[in-house]
DNA sequence: TTAATATCCGACTATTGTAATCCGATTTTA
DNA sequence: TAAAATCGGATTACAATAGTCGGATATTAA
């Protein structure tokens, strides 16, 4: 299947709220709320989104997130990759040499399908949290 | 995860074999052997992929496949919808109506991502099987 | 200083979809 | 009529996703 993942999707719409509310510090219970997400597993994703530096948490009983750099530099591959840490079609461009299958090195669509990600790519590297969060 | 499935990948790299090896009919062994795709697993996508006409199938001891159409009208896109479907991201982009998932008929993110997934169709649409097959 | 509320973190389970296999029927050609 | 191919349903195996649970830590406010 060709699609994204929950959790992407979950991130995605986190990171808009977070965008939209930016004025205040917003718990993941309220996004788990508001957005209809299931509330443990949205903390885990909030929690690598974290990680990466997407978002700054803030302990305690006031706390909660803010965007951890501003919306216009946030794409949906940066996203892709906190919650996945890749973002590739085919498992044989994961690595970096692109040895992995059994037809490696001299697999015929190698070539062809990583032009096709490097442009699909484009897409998600070109759209923004910021163009997303306004509606 | 954002990847194509083994099915799509086997399927692309069917069609890419057979269009390369057009002078001929191909059976699906031959594929099987030279593309290191289990016999068994490629039979089906390629049932598949004639039913919806991608593919031309002649039985028989001297049976195998064809090209149904020029490869220059036939995209990535194509042979995904053929081997499972549709092509969306998320699953609300399924139904006509976009009423599936909780969040809806006011989901925040339903028109945004609808952008970009036409965006990334847009670049399976004119990815065709004869790029693909010339290296 | 303590209770409340939040993030944080590891481990676990459940579910689903993918990938692969098995068995047999049908078709065509030599 | 035997061999080699496509066809098709059912089943199994496996992996990844999705979700849950329990508890630790941090911060704030009463």
């Amino acid at each position: 299947m060709i699609k994204l993942s929950k959790k992407i999707e979950y991130g995605i719409l986190a990171l808009q709220y977070i965008a939209v509310h930016s004025d205040k510090i917003v718990s993941a219970k309220e996004i788990s709320e508001q957005m209809g997400i299931p509330y443990e597993f949205l903390s885990k994703t909030l929690q690598q989104l974290m990680k990466k530096g997407l978002i700054v948490s803030q302990h305690g009983i006031k706390g909660g997130y803010i965007l951890g750099k501003n919306a216009n530099d946030m794409t949906v591959k940066d996203i892709i990759i906190a919650l996945e840490g890749k973002a590739s079609f085919l498992d044989c461009f994961v690595s970096s040499n692109g040895l992995i299958c059994d037809r490696s090195p001299n697999c015929t669509i190698k070539d062809p399908m990583e032009k096709l990600q490097s442009k699909v790519m484009q897409v998600f590297n070109t759209t923004t949290i910021a163009e997303i969060a306004t509606i």
